[in-house]
DNA sequence: GTGAAAGCGCTAACAT
DNA sequence: ATGTTAGCGCTTTCAC
């Protein structure tokens, strides 16, 4: 815990070369800088972010604002940005807002201002006005993944062409009776992921000519979630559907699951394609449009990178390509 | 973004004053406090952490180290973590140590010393003994949740007896060839929780008067490995268990689902018990020994509580309850 | 109960 | 290339 006036008087230069010298940057000859790294090395000196923090205004930390920490795509998303962000020398501060309003104001108002943050990464969530100007207030980058956020930057996949890739591909199977499944409009997640899936969805439905019907069903955005959602939409033999789009990997694998407690073959009897690319995809067999959260998150931080870099607030838009994986969870239908 | 001064003059009085009345503590009228907090409102002023570390020496900061995020137990112990300290006015900075000693000696020489912590919790890491020196030399409160650190606070089921509990249970129903499937010790979590495991296993067998055999398997701790491995013990019907204790309810859940694609029943022709109470235990009515990693992160926050506001750094050791939650995965084998 | 002043450890002008 | 100086915004003696 030594300070720089420690270091500066080891290695017989003033505080301000010090500085000067361990920083990096600026007019410090070679020697000076060695011998003061020497003398910072030997007494274990690790500059204090508080004090530079308070000169400087920048804190070499990024906050992560997310409602969930362990479901795959966010537990993806945040190793993605913790990856990137210890490569750059940043820290990661969580976040997490959940559907108390208190709790959630406290964060906006409270914490992220407080902890001076020199930059934010908002991981799909459904942003009130007064929590989006809250962030704009901070002057500082802000990233949305998943869902963007009005006026700022954003990372995200084309979740209508997503939609619209896994259902095209049901569709030139061979399939009429299709199902989405999908996310429950009550999460605290992002809607817009919600609505846009669906809105995919039905494109490639009206494209191909089906009129909308009874094609939706809600599930949470977990594998429980897609089980009980799946035991019900799959439960009656005369309305169930031949082809299921899944609106994320977990959902997928719930139906699978329902399915075969059910009775049912997958993908004999019903085809499934999800939207992730989740690590346990592959185990089910499972077709899905693929994302790659992690790179998302690495990407936001690319992103956060530039702007503080250059010292401009200027947005940006990035989204990332699709790639359609067909494994064995689909095939043509038995019937029809 | 105003700051003391500017609050300090709106009420009309001296920045001690208002640090004062703000900070709650100390001997200010009622009178004066509620001025000076109608201003900070007003104003809309939130304290420069950076500044008031500066002075202090504390951060209003917690570092959690751990080696996954996305995975079950850690996620959930993180929540845990992040609620309690929420509710304590404290920040969460992440780091995630990996296999990597470059990486990983970079957030303990660096990382760890730089953000000036307040204190530490470690979620299930394999220390080496450098790094705990490195947590030692920080004079904070430490605490290793699920892995204890050597001469640290820690917060912890008994390993032992929850694999014992399991194992008896199985071993009450008739079963006498179980396999334990358990921690790989090449994976980079505590290993005592691997060691434990099986340790407690062998000691029901043994009291049972079962000779160690051929009675491990190791898997990585997630769906995906309980599975593969799952595959591969149950592979051979010759020499196939008749019930597997499996160390943790992700590996229970892949080996349920590595049986089912074999065409085995469960629980008809194969007992399984895991260690968790994970989300989906019910889906598949699987028999669990319950702990509950959320509580476990809010105690260590407690611990850690207790332990700032003591100013004491006195060593603790907190041992949470365990129950076995009976479900439909389990029954007496069929031949024997 | 309140104010004046010192100083936490660092960086950034400004001199030299 | 290096040193001097002046704060960053807060908390905390120490007076009153």
């Amino acid at each position: 815990m030594s300070s720089l006036a420690e270091v500066a008087r080891h290695a017989g230069v003033s505080k301000a070369t010090a500085s000067r010298a361990l920083s990096g940057a600026a007019h410090v000859s070679e020697a000076t800088r060695a011998r003061v790294a020497a003398s910072a090395a030997e007494l274990g000196f690790v500059a204090s972010t508080s004090a530079a923090s308070l000169v400087t205004g920048r804190s070499r930390n990024v906050g992560v604002v997310t409602p969930f920490i362990s479901r795959w795509f966010f537990g993806e998303v945040i190793e993605g940005v913790e990856e990137a962000l210890i490569d750059a020398g940043y820290d990661l501060t969580l976040f997490r807002v959940q559907e108390d309003p208190d709790l959630r104001q406290r964060v906006f108002d409270y914490f992220l201002v407080r902890k001076r943050v020199d930059a934010v990464i908002t991981v799909c969530v459904a942003l009130s006005p007064e929590e989006i100007s809250a962030l704009a207030a901070l002057g500082k980058p802000v990233v949305g993944i998943g869902g963007g956020i009005a006026g700022m930057s954003s990372i995200r996949i084309d979740d209508v062409a997503a939609s619209r890739l896994a259902t095209e591909h049901l569709l030139s199977l061979g399939h009429s009776h299709i199902l989405h499944v999908g996310g429950d409009q009550e999460e605290r997640m992002d809607f817009h992921v919600h609505a846009q899936r669906l809105a995919g969805f039905r494109q490639a439905m009206a494209t191909a000519g089906h009129r909308p019907g009874d094609d939706f069903a809600a599930a949470e955005f977990t594998i429980a979630g897609g089980f009980s959602t799946g035991l019900r939409v799959l439960g009656n033999p005369t309305t169930r559907p031949s082809a299921i789009v899944a609106a994320s990997d977990e959902i997928a694998i719930g139906v699978i699951l329902a399915a075969r407690q059910l009775g049912i073959q997958v993908p004999r009897d019903l085809s499934v394609v999800g939207i992730d690319d989740h690590d346990l995809a592959e185990m089910f067999g499972l077709t899905t449009v693929r994302q790659v959260p992690r790179a998302q998150g690495r990407d936001a931080v690319s992103m956060i990178m530039a702007s503080i870099n250059s010292g401009e607030l200027t947005r940006r838009d990035l989204q990332l390509p699709l790639a359609l994986r067909v494994r064995s969870s689909t095939s043509a239908p038995q019937h029809g």
